[in-house]
DNA sequence: GCGGCATAAATGCGTGTGCAATGATTTAGC
DNA sequence: GCTAAATCATTGCACACGCATTTATGCCGC
């Protein structure tokens, strides 16, 4: 086996311990955010990535690559939480093809009571991570990452 | 802000990122699989994690971990993968509640088809990511996992 | 200005998923 | 030994997703 072949074989164990990781904690983050808020995972995601956009605006498009949806799981997404209130369509004045999304009031008070229990199990995934073997290393390393 | 919340926020943004990255990754993987040989992520997921396992047999169970499905999902994965001859369900001898499934012929030749294409792909995926700064640092750290 | 092409978002349709309940088998209590 | 609780896998049901198609708008050449 060349280095080649070691190259490729890391990258495939790299991206199984990331899928791992990844799925145990959107595992419990899904549990937890539902049973506790009633938001799924990529729900909390398009509220938490609108609160930190400026002006609490955002095109669907944007919406789509932050959650890895396909545009129409997009729309879908948008419209179960327009229903319920947490956000508003609103039409872009520029380009009038293109469709904005803003945190409403509720959204902004729902996702303050998101945010704690999403914190708390974020945690607790985490530290059950850490002590499996294969993923501890991902674990140890993730929050090396943005140190400037 | 204190150190806890610093914390807090770190745990944050390393999740987000991971979760990015993972996204990204998962859905290029999706397409050529399911383009190139008809194989969903989960599904070669399985026909992967089985070769790696001595005697090419898991329980049911242990599926359901390595691919973060619930019980259900599992039946039905493992249905549709014996469906088209992949694999085939083993009785446990010891415990009769249990089921083991074994990989076949077929399916090992299909494995060995994905293969190249999931390599592939996942090593354009990093470097598209390797591109994006927020992401950047945590593709360059997976190689760096598991090197004892 | 106007026809043709590109882009943003929405809809029809088939399919994969989780939760809750069920069936089958093992294990524990006595 | 026999019943009760626990465990492994499966099924009913509702729902979220992706792909392909459609509608609406913007952009370009002439």
């Amino acid at each position: 086996m060349g280095i080649a072949d070691d190259a490729v074989e890391i990258r495939s164990q790299g991206w199984r311990t990331l899928a791992a990781l990844h799925g145990l904690i959107e595992s419990e983050l899904e549990r937890a955010l539902t049973s506790g808020v009633n938001l799924s995972v990529v729900e909390y995601t398009v509220l938490d990535a609108l609160s930190r956009q400026h002006g609490w605006h955002m095109r669907m498009q944007q919406l789509g690559r932050a959650t890895a949806l396909s545009p129409s799981a997009t729309t879908r997404l948008v419209n179960r939480l327009e229903e319920r209130g947490l956000l508003t369509r609103v039409l872009c004045a520029d380009d009038r093809r293109g469709i904005y999304t803003e945190l409403t009031e509720p959204g902004q008070a729902l996702l303050a009571d998101a945010r704690p229990v999403h914190e708390q199990t974020l945690e607790r995934a985490l530290s059950e991570a850490r002590d499996m073997p294969e993923l501890a290393p991902l674990v140890d390393a993730l929050p090396t990452l943005n140190r400037e």
